[in-house]
RNA sequence: GCCAAUAUGGUGUAGAGGAAGCACUCCAGACUGUGACUCUGGUGGGGAGGGUUCGUUUCCCUCUAUUGGCCCCA
């Protein structure tokens, strides 16, 4: 029998899972302290919950399977689709602006590389019913507020808005699909085959003059000046200007000031709309992108109610790869408080129930399980990198005593065993 | 789907067509109530299948996996 794993999934050890934790609860602290809401889907959905939305050419991608009541199901892919399948058939009414984040694994068939996986991890929110240059400022700060409370450094904010473009188009008359086409050959970078279509469409030279100027446009908010301009009577494209102005000035009020003016993030999915925004972390090379999100109509999509909704979502396990390959200190804690050591086999079952006392008294605590010799017991609770050992002997017990011992100096002291809560302190340092 | 490199004890690695070595780990022991340092001993190894050869871990082919890149990326 071989014992290996599935081709791109990756199992993760104690230390790994300490990272990854730790990285976890940094996330969910500063979410929450937004006001969102934890949920958690079904890692599997119907296929169909996917195809709706992304077409069938997607199934390449997903790993899908009939069950035995002959359904088809599917390993989620993504976690927008869900949340907004949570939406619709539970929380339609509830009060606006509704604010939620999730944290859970999605699944796709992909040649596994450099952080990319077959099962990887996404940590998101997404905030419905709120459109509003604040809500957009806010869910950038908060993504960027999540990275500076995890110490990353080197990361870029590249913040765009479809609006200007899709404005541009709508004003020439560009049907919806084209837009969309369009929206793709941009996010790619494929400037020969935007211009093709561009030519086909039979777009102005003016206007196609200004597409291409708008796309190449890189920098600080000084630039909108520049746009303005370069906008003149295009009222559409002025009017998300206009959006994007204000909200730069609310990211100016919320502190944010660390980003980049990019119209030629397109983003790869149809139903953006508004503000778009990703995040990099160059060093990682050709997926440094960890984070991305922006405005979109997705609900209606699926049949709800017209509504707007922002999201963005961190790639985790690129998040992860970023913070490692910048050597955080992960102040790791030892697995366990205390030790407690049986000096000889008559000891033991006192040892188990000095454990178990301090357990309920909410100190983590490790007691030998190996009926080891004591030179054995205290090598391994050297190993486990334990600060304090409970020895347990005979001759002390039946003065009522207790020997705690200091592994990191070797100095130890005697004390009596009703003390031994007493010294809680001393064993948790 | 395409290209390239790689595959040796638990981990990290060396070597050579002819008895596979090192470091760490693990287990046992070195005056049986004391860990780290030290010493001794032990367990344990060439991804899978086929070919070439008297003989292959070493050369060749296929598969699988890993790593990196391309394609793709809801």
């Amino acid at each position: 029998m071989e014992l290996s794993r599935p081709r791109g999934t990756r199992d993760f050890l104690f230390y790994q899972m300490k990272q990854r934790k730790m990285v976890e609860n940094t996330l969910k602290r500063v979410f929450e302290s937004y006001a969102y809401q934890e949920i958690k889907t079904p890692i599997f959905e119907n296929l169909s919950l996917f195809t709706q939305k992304s077409g069938e050419e997607i199934v390449e991608q997903i790993y899908y399977f009939k069950d035995k009541g002959d359904r088809q199901l599917a390993l989620r892919p993504e976690l927008t689709a869900p949340v907004a399948r949570l939406y619709i058939s539970k929380l339609q009414k509830s009060p606006k602006p509704l604010k939620m984040y999730y944290f859970g694994s999605c699944f796709r068939y992909e040649r596994p590389q450099a952080g990319r996986f077959r099962q990887f991890w996404q940590f998101g929110c997404e905030i419905i019913g709120g459109k509003s240059p604040e809500t957009d400022a806010e869910m950038i700060t908060m993504a960027a507020h999540s990275l500076k409370e995890l110490e990353l450094e080197g990361f870029e904010i590249h913040l765009g808005h479809l609006g200007i473009l899709r404005g541009i188009l709508d004003e020439v008359n560009i049907v919806e699909k084209d837009q969309d086409h369009i929206m793709g050959l941009i996010d790619k970078g494929e400037r020969e085959k935007l211009l093709k279509f561009l030519t086909k469409l039979k777009i102005d030279d003016n206007t196609l003059k200004i597409l291409l100027e708008l796309i190449a446009m890189k920098g600080n908010p000084q630039i909108i000046g520049n746009l303005k301009k370069i906008l003149k009577g295009r009222e559409k494209a002025l009017n998300a200007l206009q959006e994007l102005e204000e909200l730069l000035e609310y990211l100016e009020i919320l502190q944010t000031d660390d980003y980049l003016l990019n119209l030629g993030i397109a983003r790869g999915l149809d139903y953006y709309s508004g503000m778009v925004f990703e995040i990099y972390v160059p060093s990682l090379g050709a997926q440094k992108q960890i984070c991305g999100g922006g405005t979109y109509n997705i609900i209606e999509t699926f049949g709800g109610e017209k509504i707007e909704s922002t999201g963005f979502a961190f790639g985790f396990d690129r998040l992860m790869s970023a913070l490692i390959s910048q050597g955080i200190d992960w102040k790791v804690s030892p697995v366990a408080d205390v030790f407690i050591a049986p000096i000889s086999p008559k000891t033991r079952k006192e040892s188990l129930k000095i454990a178990q006392y301090l357990r309920l008294s909410g100190i983590s605590t490790e007691v030998d399980l190996g009926r080891k010799k004591l030179k054995k017991i205290l090598s391994y609770a050297h190993n486990r990198g334990i600060k304090k050992v409970v020895l347990v002997g005979e001759r002390d017990l039946k003065q009522g005593k207790l020997t705690l011992k200091d592994m990191e100096t070797g100095e130890q002291i005697l004390i009596n065993k009703d003390e031994l809560l007493n010294q809680i302190d001393v064993l948790k340092k």
